[in-house]
DNA sequence: ATAGAATCGGAACGATGGTTCCGATTGAGG
DNA sequence: CCTCAATCGGAACCATCGTTCCGATTCTAT
């Protein structure tokens, strides 16, 4: 029974097929697109319909419509690991934590796709994305630590507060109201308090 | 309270037979506790069986699973609002805002059937709960003007972005981190600034 | 006690959506 | 070309739920 899945993308690289790699590409790119506007709830027909396959090409490359959500949505988090990691010895600590704050913010509040892989499956992902969790939550932490050590972040907060803190503007904005003046209001709030 | 239509008549109220009363009554109550633990994902025959009636009772009460959802949570932000009104003419405006927003918090944060309430279909309800936002913004909108007058809390802002920053910092208890933390860093950025 | 109406329970229906299966199709080596 | 295994498409399957229906049951007025 040739039943090895073809799910596991870490393992040993096997030359697909020409249409079915491009057809690969397809699923994902427009996974990518749908699940971030409308969440999980967008059903794998309409993937498979607007990508131009069947259902059954969907299922070939991803063993469950949760591994395609968390293929994606797992590179859309090592992006932003990458951005914390870009920024962590710039030459304003307090500067470059704000400005990561915004660029979470900024990359999540239209999309309900990584607002859901952050908060319900996400952000503190439990399973084989353990260990994204665990870099996002360092790498988050070194622009904390630096910037409360500069003076510009109240001391006592953790990674995880800011993670929650990131995780309620996104709110805030699906929610309504003035933007900016909701976010400035947190991030007023993120200063160290006289 | 001219608002009405929630079972299938709106005629003057014709008395049920005593068991019909002593379900409705019983259905409301396990709705109610699991709607507000899970959200409206709880199935309709969960809460049946839980009650101990058939699904037919459940429907000849409430004519959809929508309408006994926000039968409940009507009936809950009535409470919310009556609490604002309560405090509208406190004698610490700022004390009253800061503790209604506490209030709203607290209410909110443990129960996935009200956030859905407020975020979802809520808060803003639309069509026949329309007049309960209106309310509601109009409640709030008192305590914050007076506490803004009085100082405590930085102008600019209005109901909606109240509305806003309260359903973030119920998402941020959602997420983790240290609660009080996190409420706390709301809560400074609430104060004028210097 | 009895009948008629109100109410009950839960099987059945229909819609939705994830997943599987398999005959048809197609790419690539010979 | 030709062959055959990889790949494809989408019908079919199954599970979940909201909602409806109707024969059985229970209440209440007489």
């Amino acid at each position: 029974m040739p039943s090895n899945a073809q799910t596991r993308e870490a393992e040993p690289d096997k030359p697909l097929r020409a249409d079915a790699r491009r057809n690969r590409a397809r699923v994902l790119e427009v996974a990518h697109e749908m699940f971030l506007a409308e969440g999980m709830a967008v059903p794998i027909d309409a993937i498979a319909e607007r990508a131009g396959v069947g259902v059954g090409t969907v299922y070939r490359h991803f063993p469950t419509k949760e591994a395609l959500f968390e293929a994606i949505m797992t590179h859309r988090i090592q992006d932003m690991i990458d951005e914390a990691r870009g920024l962590a010895d710039a030459d304003d600590p307090g500067a470059a934590f704000f400005s990561y704050f915004l660029y979470i913010v900024e990359r999540t509040e239209s999309s309900k796709g990584v607002h859901e892989a952050l908060v319900k499956s996400g952000f503190q992902f439990d399973e084989r994305v353990g260990d994204l969790a665990a870099e996002m939550r360092e790498s988050l932490g070194v622009l904390l630590r630096r910037a409360q050590e500069a003076g510009a972040v109240r001391a006592g907060l953790t990674a995880s507060d800011v993670k929650a803190l990131m995780a309620g503007v996104t709110e805030m904005r699906r929610m309504g109201g003035d933007h900016d003046l909701t976010l400035a209001v947190v991030l007023a709030g993120l200063r160290p308090q006289v």
